[in-house]
DNA sequence: TTTTTATTTGGAAGCGCTTCCAAATAATCC
DNA sequence: GGATTATTTGGAAGCGCTTCCAAATAAAAA
C-alpha cells in the first residue's frame, strides 16, 4: 500500500542504500542524487515505517512515563512540557501509572521489557535503594522528576523551601496557629512540604500543635484529592473557638476541598481562615487561591532534553537540577482590611 | 541482549513456527510442546518485540486521537475512558491536536502515513464533505465523537436536547430573560447546544433577544474558555436593570468566567442571576454549578469497542450511538427562597 | 499389516528499514 | 597518459517477528 524505500530506488534510479542515506543526511551522497532523491520522496509522499527504522536500528524510539497512580493536573502539566519537546522527534510516550509504590521495580521491569523503551521518565515517587543498585536500572537512561535519588538525574521542586515560604508568608501575616492538610507521606513531595511547614513554624519560635497537622486518610492518589481536604478541613473545624486562623494545604485540590467545607460551615476566607495551598492550577486565579507555582512545563521540557543527552552519552556525570516555587498572593490570603468581595 | 523467539525455539527443542504458534494461542500445538515451550518462555522472561510484530502483521497497533486544539478537560475524560480499554490490547494511543479546522483533512492524512496508525478517533470537529469522500478515508476505520457525519459510526451525545433541558429548568424557574452565552459555532456541540436553547425558548413562546445572545470573540479553543465566559457574562451586565435573570453556559468552563464576572459586580448565583453549565466538570460539585452531565468515560470505551469491531470487519454496517445528557440541579439554580449559603 | 487421513511441526520468505563492505566512479598527483 | 587516493554508490545481511507450505508424525481405516 504505502511506498517503500525499494520504490524510491527505483524510481529514482539509485541503490536503497543511498536512499537511506539521503533521508539520514549522511554526509557521503552526492548533491545531484540527493536531490534526485528528494524529489522522489516528495512526489511519492512516501514516509519511512516507524517499527522498520527501530526494528533495524534496534531502538524503539520510545520512553516510559511513570507516574504514581493516574492522571493529575501536575502530570498532565509535566506530560505536555515533554510533548511539546517530543513532538518534532518521532519518540513516543508510553503512559504508565504505578498504583502501590512496593511494585516500582517489578513493574518498571515488566514494562521495560515489554515495551523496550530507550528511556525512562519517573515522576514523584520515591527510589528503593535495592531499585537503585539492580543493573537493569545502570544500564537504561532514566531521569526522575519532582523526587530525588543519588544516582539519577533528577530534576526537581524544592518542595521544602515552597512549603517554609507558605508557612512563612501566613506567620508574616500574623497567623500563629497554623494547620496543615498534608497528603500521604510516603509521597516525596508531601514529606519535603511538610518538612518545610515545620522549619517555618520552629525558626518563628511557634509550636508544633499535633491537633493542627492533618494527616490524610484516603489511600487513592496519595490524598492529593479535593475529597482528602475537604475531609481534614471538616476535621479542623470541629475544634470550633480553637481552630487555626491559617491553613496550609500541601495542593491545590485539597485546598479546593478545604474552601468548600469551609463555605459549608458558613465562615469566609481570609477574613475567618487564610488558605494557601500548592501548584497553583489552572482555577486557583479564579478561585482566588494563594499558592505556590511551579514551573512544570519547564520541568517537562529540560525532563527529555537531559533524558535524550544521557540516551545518546550513557556516561555523563549525574545532573541534579532544583527550582524554586514562587509566591503567589491572591484572596484568600490578602492581610485582613484588605478584602475584596468574594464569590 | 533480549532473547528471541529463535532462543526459545532453541531451548525448547522445537521450531520458531511453534513458538510463534504457542504465543498467538493457534490452535494447532500439541498440549505438551505447548507447555514445553510455556515453561521456557516464562523462564527466560521473553517477551515479543512489539516493533517486529508488528512489520510482520503489517500493522502498528496504534491509533490516532485527534482532537481540536489541546487537552481540555472534555477529552480528557474521553481520553482516560479510552486508555482503560486499550491497556490489556498492547494498543497505542498518539495524540494529535488540530489547530484549524480547514486542516483537517491534511493534518489526518499526514499523520496517518507517518504513524501508520490502524484507526482514527475523530473529536467534536465538523466533518468536511470533501474530507468524507477523499477515499484514504473510506480505508482507515474511524470512529467519530461528538460530531456526526453520516458515512461514519459516530458516538455522540444529544446537544440539542441537552441545551432545550438546561433551557427549559430556567424557563421552569420562572425566568424569561435567559441569555445563552455560546462558543465558537463551527463547533459542532456549541451550534447544537445553542439549537436546543432555540427550541426551548420557541416552544414557551418566549421571543429570542439578540442582545441575549452573546457570541465568543475569541478563536482559541473556539471560545471553550473561563475567559470568553468572563468576557461576555460582562457585556450582559452591562444592560443594568435589562440584564437577564438567568443564563445557560454552553460549557462549564465558561460559566466559571461568568460566576467570576458576576461575583465581581457584587451579585450572587442564584438570587440575582440563575445560571447552568455544560459538561458537569470535577469543580461544578464544590462551585455549586448547576449543569448538564455527559457520560464521558463510558463514551471512551465504547468508542474504542466499535473501533476495534470495525477494525477487524471493515464491512459492518454504520453504527450511529447518542447518549441523553442528564440535567444536575445544585445552588446557581436553586429556587429563590431555597438559597444556602454560597462560597 | 498397509493406506489414508488428520494433526503437528520446521523453517524459508518476507515485512521495511540500517549498516557495512566491496565496487564503481571521480578527483588528484606524478 | 597512468597510478593513487578520495568520494560516492549498490545491495547483502540482519533486526525479530508472522505466515505459509511442505514434511513429519500420529491416528484411523482398510
Amino acid at each position: 500500500m504505502s511506498s517503500t524505500i525499494y520504490d524510491i530506488a527505483k524510481k529514482a534510479n539509485v541503490g536503497i542504500g543511498t536512499v537511506s542515506r539521503v533521508l539520514n543526511k549522511h554526509a557521503s551522497v552526492s548533491k545531484k542524487t540527493r536531490k534526485r532523491v528528494l524529489q522522489v520522496i516528495s512526489r511519492l509522499n512516501y514516509k519511512p515505517h516507524p517499527y522498520a527504522i527501530g526494528l533495524a536500528r534496534q531502538r524503539t524510539n520510545s520512553i516510559l512515563f511513570t507516574i504514581p497512580f493516574f492522571a493529575t493536573f501536575f502530570f498532565l502539566e509535566i506530560l505536555r512540557g515533554i510533548q511539546k519537546r517530543l513532538s518534532d522527534l518521532d519518540v513516543s510516550i508510553i503512559l504508565l501509572g504505578i498504583n502501590h509504590p512496593d511494585q516500582i521495580a517489578e513493574t518498571l521491569r515488566h514494562n521495560i521489557h515489554r515495551h523496550r523503551v530507550d528511556g525512562i521518565v519517573l515522576c514523584s515517587m520515591k527510589i528503593p535503594d535495592q531499585l537503585a543498585s539492580n543493573k537493569l536500572f545502570k544500564k537504561i537512561p532514566m531521569v526522575l522528576v519532582d523526587t530525588y535519588h543519588k544516582e539519577f538525574d533528577s530534576i526537581a521542586v524544592n518542595n521544602v523551601q515552597g512549603g517554609y515560604t507558605a508557612t512563612k508568608h501566613l506567620l508574616d501575616l500574623g497567623h500563629t496557629k497554623i494547620a496543615m492538610l498534608n497528603a500521604n507521606l510516603r509521597s516525596v513531595p508531601a514529606k519535603d512540604r511538610f518538612k518545610g511547614y515545620q522549619m517555618a513554624m520552629i525558626d518563628a519560635h511557634k509550636s508544633l500543635n499535633e491537633q493542627l497537622i492533618q494527616k490524610t486518610k484516603s489511600e487513592y492518589l496519595d490524598g492529593f484529592t479535593r475529597e482528602s481536604g475537604y475531609e481534614m478541613m471538616k476535621e479542623l473545624l470541629k475544634y470550633g473557638s480553637e481552630r487555626p486562623t491559617a491553613v496550609f494545604a500541601a495542593s491545590d485540590i485539597q485546598a479546593y476541598g478545604a474552601l468548600a467545607a469551609i463555605a459549608e460551615m458558613g465562615l469566609r476566607c481570609p477574613k475567618d481562615i487564610a488558605l494557601i495551598g500548592f501548584d497553583d492550577l489552572e482555577l486557583s486565579g479564579p478561585l482566588g487561591l494563594t499558592s505556590m507555582l511551579q514551573p512544570m512545563s519547564e520541568m517537562g521540557t529540560l525532563t527529555i532534553d537531559r533524558l535524550l543527552e544521557r540516551m545518546n552519552n550513557h556516561d555523563l556525570p549525574l545532573y541534579h537540577k532544583t527550582f524554586e516555587p514562587t509566591l503567589i498572593v491572591r484572596r484568600t490570603t490578602l492581610p485582613l482590611g484588605k478584602i475584596i468581595k468574594s464569590v
